[in-house]
DNA sequence: ACAAAAGTGTTGCACTTACACCCATGA
DNA sequence: TCATGGGTGTAAGTGCAACACTTTTGT
């Protein structure tokens, strides 16, 4: 077998994330668009070089304070790593891709190169950011379905039609707003703050407001099958 | 804020599998038990460092040649990257830890200093390593029940009861031979060779013996809930 | 014939979607 | 009082777990 451990250290750590936020009612990625070769004018994930002294979460949450306030990042985590050798011209460099999510009511100051671009329409990227941020979509899209990931996206509080339209947007289909508010309400997800929102110009009944009971990431939905025996969901009881 | 910039490169990489059987009605792990100091007679994921002209997943295929034949490795996947600054001692290394899978029906022969541990009750382990166990561990578990992954764990062709202990096994609990069965079929993963097992010592109607119909991994179940308005699964139809 | 093990039929339950209907407000 | 949008009740469909029963072999 050929020899590929010879020349040491093989590479250096970036951290890259794939910051996903809704707005205008699509599904959105904050990139910005590099002024030097390589790839110039081409838009990148924003990130940068892993620090001596901190682990790649903190250097992904430190290396975003520029572009995004971290106060305003509601969920943060790893994606893969990327690592083909040639993946970046030059030097090697391994990349650990992160997923981000702000949520749909803060709208945060940016440096003059960067901007939101919808995952679904995206200019002409660097390297193999691309494929990093299809990684996030598939798997925010995932998430939203078995877990509560649905704060992350959301204001504090929020009507069901909000709400729903938000799904809409990161799920990429047409999600109802009765059975969303019941599936978040069973799962005890969801809880009116006994506000209502003003009614629209046109009138009609003004719409209640919701919070999240939690704030941190949670599987709600484990096993799609092959449940434990004799656990309270699923399963009949004789 | 701290210059965490400036040595570089920061860190060497290093790659680590949680190597999974099904062996003796357990979910085992191979580990060695490392000679020398640091945390010499502890026990240590395979794996090493990166070399320069691979990719992660090769690099680990690579280093696993050692303790197993790469051919008997029916399933690899990416974990998670592990990158604490003082997560070994000394050097800082960076690792990028992988879960592997091999069918119950090989028996791998092993260097002297490695061997099967079941992963519910590991011996003392180095560095970081058992909570990357714990990790491939109920990755594995989780995916058994949204994906084809039982594949990986089961030989060629196979009987019912055969592959119930596996998923017994590999998820901790008692699974049921007839509806495990209904499952797989249900989805069409499952299909008759036409033959037959003998049956024991005891009599008994033979097993017919079974394969899975696809080798490669696929998502079987993709939705827990919010699936897509009018799809085939799920859902009423008026 | 009897015991043992494998596989099938059937029932009941939980969950989800779809759609109709009722409710609250502005003009 | 009428249009508009929010929220609830209800029925239908699907999938899974449990368990009884049938089938096929060895002794």
């Amino acid at each position: 077998m050929p020899d590929v451990t010879t020349a040491l250290p093989v590479a250096d750590h970036e951290v890259l994330a794939a910051v996903l936020q809704v707005r205008a009612g699509s599904l959105q990625v904050l990139l910005w668009e590099r002024a030097q070769e390589p790839h110039a004018h081409r838009w990148s994930l924003p990130g940068g070089r892993l620090g001596a002294t901190e682990d790649v979460e903190s250097s992904i949450r430190r290396q975003l304070e520029e572009k995004v306030d971290v106060r305003q990042l509601s969920h943060v985590e790893q994606l893969a790593v990327f690592s083909a050798p040639e993946r970046v011209p030059g030097e090697r460099v391994v990349a650990s891709a992160f997923l981000g999510l702000v949520p749909s009511d803060v709208d945060p100051a940016l440096p003059p190169d960067t901007a939101w671009h919808p995952v679904d329409a995206l200019p002409r990227t660097a390297f193999d950011h691309e494929s990093i941020v299809r990684r996030a979509r598939d798997r925010l899209r995932a998430k939203l379905s078995y877990t509560n990931l649905g704060f992350a996206l959301a204001p504090p509080t929020f009507t069901i039609s909000a709400l729903r339209s938000l799904y809409s947007a990161a799920l990429g289909y047409k999600v109802s707003a009765t059975n969303l508010q019941r599936v978040l309400s069973r799962r005890g997800l969801l809880e009116p703050t006994g506000d209502t929102a003003p009614p629209g110009k046109a009138g009609g009944r003004p719409a209640a407001l919701f919070r999240f009971t939690q704030r941190g990431i949670e599987v709600t939905d484990p096993f799609a099958v092959l449940r434990p025996p004799n656990q309270a969901r699923g399963g009949a009881a004789t």
